[in-house]
DNA sequence: ACAATATGTAAACACTTGATTACATAAATA
DNA sequence: TATTTATGTAATCAAGTGTTTACATATTGT
């Protein structure tokens, strides 16, 4: 309850990753989004306090009410986390082999030339 | 441990990016993976199961080994989801309102015109 | 002033999670 | 064949998570 959440563990949870779609484009206040939820007002509370903790959303409060707004730049964390890894799917090479042959040999146009190495655990089929 | 879990569960745990990072560019069976870990075999054999069970990675057996190769395509769901806001993020909009008006009047090369909407919940200032 | 509204918080609870230790099994190796 | 190696699995456990109900507090509207 009191652990150290990271944006990781915040978007994990389906109910929290609802909530930011929710108020991606439309600031809203807490009632207003738990309405779109079937769990209880207070659970929504705590997955936004969650969410703010981990500087997902900005709170602003007006009178008694505190309007939700996200604050998309820290979800940067995780876009560029995940990036790291787009250029390994975006690679269309079917073997890890292909793909170190592409990596190692990027001056070469063609990419997917047969010539191999010495054996290496990793070289073996099916990896 | 039965449950369920979706891709976002699966980079919730640090370990477990952890892991990804590491064979992102090198297959490496399971004993190998664990020697880079601090916790015992049997808790990265569980965070393994989890992975493939996420099809985040794949696992090629190749007599007592169990090779371990990640998956990139399928991180997708979370890059493309994540993908979502950075129009969010990347526009250098300070206030909900101005995103607005560039969202509305693309048209025009100034978003930031300060014409006012009829007073609407979501234009109170501060949000 | 009083009632309604928006929200926070605490207690309680079932369930999940991440981890360990101990044991089992199959494959490689001496 | 006996031993080492790579791995899975089960039992167990402490912590963490998501949720509810019940209550508290501050603000707004009548």
């Amino acid at each position: 309850m009191e652990t150290r959440r990271d944006v990781f563990q915040a978007i994990a949870d389906p109910t929290r990753r609802q909530i930011i779609s929710l108020i991606a484009h439309k600031s809203m206040n807490l009632n207003a989004i738990a309405e779109h939820f079937e769990v209880t007002r207070p659970a929504i509370s705590n997955h936004i306090k969650i969410l703010y903790e981990c500087g997902i959303i900005s709170i602003a409060q007006t009178g008694r009410e505190r309007f939700c707004r996200i604050q998309p730049k820290n979800l940067r964390e995780v876009a560029d986390w995940v990036e790291t890894f787009r250029e390994l799917w975006e690679q269309k090479l079917d073997s890890f082999e292909e793909y170190l042959n592409a990596l190692h040999s990027k001056r070469k146009k063609n990419g997917k030339a047969k010539r191999r190495r010495k054996s290496h655990i990793d070289t073996k089929k099916n990896l």
